[in-house]
RNA sequence: GGGUCUGUGGGUUAGCUUGGUAAACUUGUAGGUUCGGGACCUAUAGCCUCCGGUUCAAAUCCGGACAGACCCA
């Protein structure tokens, strides 16, 4: 397992020996959520509900199945999806008048209804989120989390009476995207797409990048503001103050489980995964070192311990099971757990316990009194050196980029004058993909790398994946 | 869209050229000895993707289907 020479390789290594998936379900693309690899998920998906219901957005849940009618209501849209939507066209014995789509996303499937629930400015804004399954027929190689054809995915979607509040809503997408990786600890760009990547019907998008340890770029998620290009189609309008009736301004957030994909490619090594605390599903595991004649005293203090850091609200495994103590650690640092706790005579003897963190390697004792607060002082220390680690690798894979003659396997910063002749001729040229502008001012003086007109805000691009 | 290659226990692979009892490692199960960095012993379980053809005989050769990998556009 060796991360830094075959990063592709380790990557789907890793995910089998950790368990996160089972890839022998007989459809490509399509993997089975193993318990493991689902209870991470659905805490990453606890993070996104709280950060929802705290922004006021109200979850909601609406059909797999979209009539080809509503479909095809927004032109730019369909051309986006078209090649990769699975059709319903049969039930039963019989053929189907309107053909039916399983959803690649849910914009068509909610907006003849947002049209049917907006009707004054008081019903504004609308917020809903949903936690759903969506299908796209990938027809590139597919890889676990990364590129699947049945996604677990996150879309919130918006109502608002013009543009400013919209884009009010934009903004508050970024801190709750900013909350949520917090807990994954990962690093990420937002970059505004190029008009030609944004995506299908979009005012503009704000693409959501993280970057993986092979020098590629994953993006992980993405923020539209649709201004009214769907609820003119769509028909959702609202009657103002004045009794005026007029179109809604739209917004949308999604992300999807790809998140789990990026926290095993930014945080695994060569030993298995590393898991933030805050995702984990055991944030500590106790392996008992048994010896002849101290077994049924180490097993009672090992419960005592166990029960003691439980009912301190942290997420406990004993692993109990009949394997060696070496071979317990081996396969809990495949799975990642963030902190081993091992307990044996010397430390009972010593009022102690001894440790090793998951993410360093580091090897200690804490005291045994008390023992609750010193771990949850040990995963929180964790969770920043985590973070800080991954920040950190991620910016030393950033470089400016003054000329297409030497292109480095790597993030590229460079000038670009916006025109899509200059940005096509450069995606052409280095076959990197332009990722857009940051969202965020990022001081900047250069000249556009093709045509040489002086710029004041910088590009990224990359290989990606 | 065009081409090349591959399907063997739960997993990884050997055997296929030259047709003749399918092998290894890992995993699973039961029991025992062990236990501070992947233990060992004993017993036991499990496989040639599917359909057709050639043949006394097919994992092996031929044709097709399905599934997967790779390359080109």
């Amino acid at each position: 397992m060796r991360k830094q020479e075959d990063f592709s390789e380790w990557y789907n290594e890793i995910v089998e020996l950790a368990n996160l998936t089972d890839k022998r379900y007989p459809i490509k693309g399509m993997n089975v959520w193993t318990p493991y690899g689902w209870k991470i998920m659905r805490f990453i998906d606890t993070y996104i509900r709280e950060e929802c219901d705290a922004t006021g957005h109200d979850e909601v849940c609406f059909p797999l199945l979209i009539p080809e009618t509503e479909f095809k209501k927004e032109k730019d849209h369909i051309k986006g999806f078209d090649a990769e939507v699975y059709w319903v066209t049969h039930a039963g014995l019989n053929e189907l008048d309107v053909r039916l789509l399983l959803r690649p996303t849910s914009e068509t499937a909610m907006y003849p209804m947002f049209a049917l629930w907006v009707r004054s400015h008081t019903d504004l804004p609308l917020k809903t989120y949903q936690l759903v399954n969506t299908f796209r027929y990938e027809t590139k190689q597919t890889r676990a989390f990364i590129r699947v054809r049945e996604i677990h995915f996150f879309e919130s979607h918006t109502c608002h009476t013009d543009e400013q509040d919209a884009q009010r809503q934009v903004e508050e997408d970024f801190v709750i995207l900013e909350n949520i990786m917090k807990h994954l600890c990962l690093p990420y760009f937002l970059l505004r797409r190029t008009e030609w990547d944004k995506f299908p019907g979009a005012y503009y998008t704000v693409g959501v990048d993280t970057l993986l340890p092979d020098g590629r770029s994953l993006q992980l998620g993405s923020i539209h503001h649709y201004r009214e290009n769907f609820s003119r189609p769509f028909n959702i309008t609202y009657e103002d103050e004045k009794g005026e009736h007029k179109f809604a301004h739209q917004t949308t957030f999604g992300m999807s489980e790809r998140l789990v994909g990026a926290v095993v490619a930014v945080h695994g090594d060569d030993k298995g995964l590393v898991l933030p605390p805050d995702i984990s599903p055991f944030q500590v595991v106790i392996i008992p070192i048994l010896a002849k004649g101290n077994v049924e005293m180490v097993a009672e203090e090992c419960q005592k311990l166990r029960q003691e850091l439980a009912s301190a609200g942290l997420r406990v495994k004993l692993d109990d099971s009949d394997e060696r103590p070496g071979s317990k650690f081996h396969n809990w640092e495949i799975r990642g757990v963030p902190l081993r706790l091992e307990m044996g005579m010397r430390d009972i003897e010593g009022g102690k316990v001894a440790y090793a963190r998951r993410d360093t390697g580091a090897k200690g004792s804490l005291d045994r009194a008390n023992v609750a607060s010193h771990v949850r002082e040990t995963l929180n220390q964790i969770s920043d050196d985590m973070r800080a680690k991954a920040l950190a690798a991620s910016n030393s894979a950033i470089q400016d980029l003054d000329s297409l003659d030497m292109v480095p396997e790597k993030v590229v910063r460079f000038g670009w004058c916006g025109e899509e002749e200059c940005g096509r001729k450069f995606e052409e040229r280095t076959g990197l993909k332009m990722l857009g502008s940051p969202y965020n001012e990022e001081e900047f003086h250069g000249k556009c790398i093709v045509c040489g007109k002086q710029v004041e805000k910088p590009t990224y691009a990359a290989r990606s994946m």
